[in-house]
DNA sequence: ACATTAAGTGATT
DNA sequence: AATCACTTAATGT
């Protein structure tokens, strides 16, 4: 059941659709191992070093960015199909992860050696692809997390944070406390408080212990 | 019944 | 928008 290669085979067909070519697929049922991770995982942490690349068959992952005051700040989520691709590099060059990685939802993944990625980078046009693909994926969510760092007030980013969670989760009830959500936007929690009231006034959102309901 | 944790609020910076 | 200081409400033991 562990390593079920026909498992593996049939989970990365339907979570990455006409992304590998057959040989690749071949090689990655043969050379990854399927694991299983639980929320509030940790996959990664910040100077780890990478010894493996997680591919994403389910669930949901969260990465962190930490400053030295153990601040932390939301970057983006992974998704099914998708790859830490900024780990990539890291695993390229040895060199450490920048990020902190979580598990948001129970996740289950394709783990693949470090020393596979470089080799079929070279060897197969498909995971060619794939990675650059992914690696502008990230950047463009990198993006729009400066944005609205940089652009939008608290109230907006706190609003897209509670949608962007909604969509990720395909739950629009969210199971939270204030306080999670004043770390993941690295701010305190009366002012979240203050803000979810203000966005249930308006009709937005719903409000519950632990529990958010966002409007659809 | 009591302790703990989450959420609400006024006042101050 | 952050912090303080305190209250109220919900939940666990």
């Amino acid at each position: 059941m562990k390593n079920d290669k026909s498992l593996i085979r049939k989970k990365l067909r339907s979570s990455f659709v006409k992304i590998f070519d057959k040989t690749l697929l071949d090689e990655i049922v043969e050379i990854g191992i399927y694991k299983s991770f639980e929320k509030e995982d940790l996959l990664i942490d910040i100077d780890d070093q990478m010894t493996h690349i997680p591919l994403i068959i389910d669930g949901v992952v969260k990465v962190i960015r930490e400053d030295k005051n153990n601040d932390e700040i939301l970057l983006y989520f992974l998704e099914k199909g998708d790859t830490c691709a900024i780990s990539f590099i890291n695993c390229i060059n040895r060199s450490k992860s920048m990020f902190r990685a979580v598990i948001e939802k129970d996740t289950t993944c394709i783990m693949i050696p470090i020393d596979k990625i470089e080799d079929w980078i070279i060897k197969h046009k498909t995971w060619r692809h794939f990675i650059i693909d992914s690696y502008h994926k990230r950047l463009t969510e990198m993006v729009e997390a400066i944005d609205s760092l940089a652009f939008l007030k608290l109230d907006d980013r706190l609003y897209k944070y509670l949608s962007d969670k909604m969509k990720i989760l395909h739950n629009q009830n969210l199971t939270i406390t204030h306080q999670q959500i004043a770390d993941d936007l690295n701010t305190s929690r009366v002012v979240v408080s203050r803000l979810l009231k203000s966005l249930e006034k308006i009709g937005k959102i719903e409000l519950g212990r632990n529990k958010i309901k966002i409007a659809i």
